[in-house]
DNA sequence: TACTTGACCGTAT
DNA sequence: CATACGGCCAAGT
């Protein structure tokens, strides 16, 4: 049917969009649906991570919510994890949390010094 | 079919 | 900083 066309396309699309964020760098969920064609849908970019089954293997450790926080409960395996890969990357933690004007796929610090054009 | 949940988000208080 | 609320929508009960 189509909706079921178009919630596979969606997924496609969002797992095709996670892949893409840089090593070093994080993205919101919601940022990650809107770059998927999907503004608004943040909670669809949690689910398909959730349901991505784990033979798929995407850098799922680079979201982070709109405020750079963990999503996973602060001490549970999959939150000591997420922060283990982050760090491995580079990337500062503190209290489960990223700076996204730091580390920020949209506005990261190369693009804040360097900016588009110069 | 109806109701609840959830790896979320923006605004308001 | 912390709640609260409404919006969002696929999945699970």
């Amino acid at each position: 049917m189509l909706t079921a066309m178009f919630n596979q396309s969606a997924i496609a699309a969002i797992r095709r969009c996670i892949a893409q964020i840089p090593a070093g760098s994080v993205a919101s969920y919601g940022a990650i649906a809107a770059r998927a064609g999907l503004p608004g849908r943040a909670r669809m970019v949690g689910s398909v991570l959730r349901q991505t089954p784990d033979d798929i293997d995407l850098p799922w450790h680079r979201m982070m919510r709109a405020d750079g926080r963990i999503a996973f409960e602060a001490g549970s395996a999959e939150f000591i994890e997420q922060v283990q890969r982050l760090r491995a990357e580079g990337v500062t933690v503190n209290n489960g949390r990223v700076n996204l004007a730091e580390h920020g796929l949209e506005s990261n610090l190369d693009a804040l010094l360097w900016g588009p054009g110069s």
